[in-house]
DNA sequence: TAAAAGTATTTAGCATACTAATTATATTTG
DNA sequence: CAAATATAATTAGTATGCTAAATACTTTTA
């Protein structure tokens, strides 16, 4: 019956994205790159804009609040990121990349797209350009269903 | 650059497997399924697999062993499920649907099979087929890689 | 058969995902 | 302008994913 492989389907998205994740957070560990892999992707953004807010930001990575202010206050401790006060939102802080967020992002960054780049082995670029296009379409169809 | 396409493929991949599970959890919820997506997950490959240990278990649905203890555990304390000691194995345990572990996957499934078919719309047979040999190549890249 | 190695499960600890509620501040509106 | 509404960020609580280590038991092996 078809609607069994569409349960089967959201297995093998959940699976293979977890392999994905994990794939990479091995080769970060081995690497003793500092950060996650989650971390790493709330730097690379911030390395990319400066001045986001918090919610900005939330809304790049597609990530909730609560999860980006856990992500943010590791990246302070750390020592890569600073929230610096808006200055006419009191409510609101613009995320600013220390110097060492910035050597950090430039001495990760070469490595990160070599790791990233093993999971597309033995796959073309027409498989990318549908891969793409069917991760689009799922996600627009759950997206635009929200609201209903 | 190709290689930044790769991080963006990764990223895409793991937006959308969160969008399905998000979805699928609101409709859980809306429903008052009592269980969560993993824990479906777990009732569903106990009710047509009788008597498996956890680590058998665990590797049906591909989570480590910590976070299958802990789904057992709030599937037994939900009544769903039991911990039954493995006859001949001190260290083990069978796992065995209660009746109304039984009557809950019978109530669920066909309801579950519908809100997955959500996520496919707009999507063609051959649609499914390419994406599962692509999510299987990714799969096995990375899976062969972990050794090394 | 006793020691070593292996296995099943659990515990502890950290990170992330999500919901709901809270706090502080801004904006809108009556 | 004061009250109602909205927004930014945080806190609290639950579930999951992962690692490492602990516990209890089995199997292998010297």
């Amino acid at each position: 019956m078809t609607q069994e492989l569409f349960a089967r389907y959201s297995f093998l998205l959940d699976r293979t994205a977890r392999k994905v994740k994990q794939y990479a957070q091995h080769q970060f560990k081995s690497g003793e790159f500092d950060v996650t892999v989650d971390q790493w992707l709330v730097l690379k953004n911030l390395s990319e804009n400066e001045l986001l807010s918090q919610t900005e930001l939330a809304n790049l990575v597609f990530k909730d609040n609560p999860t980006l202010t856990r992500i943010i206050d590791l990246l302070c401790k750390k020592g890569y990121v600073d929230r610096v006060p808006h200055p006419l939102d009191r409510r609101s802080f613009q995320l600013h990349l220390t110097k060492s967020g910035i050597d950090k992002v430039n001495e990760l960054r070469p490595k990160i797209l070599e790791i990233r780049e093993k999971a597309w082995e033995n796959l073309t670029g027409k498989d990318f350009e549908e891969f793409k296009r069917i991760l689009d379409t799922i996600y627009q169809n759950l997206d635009n269903q929200e609201s209903e």
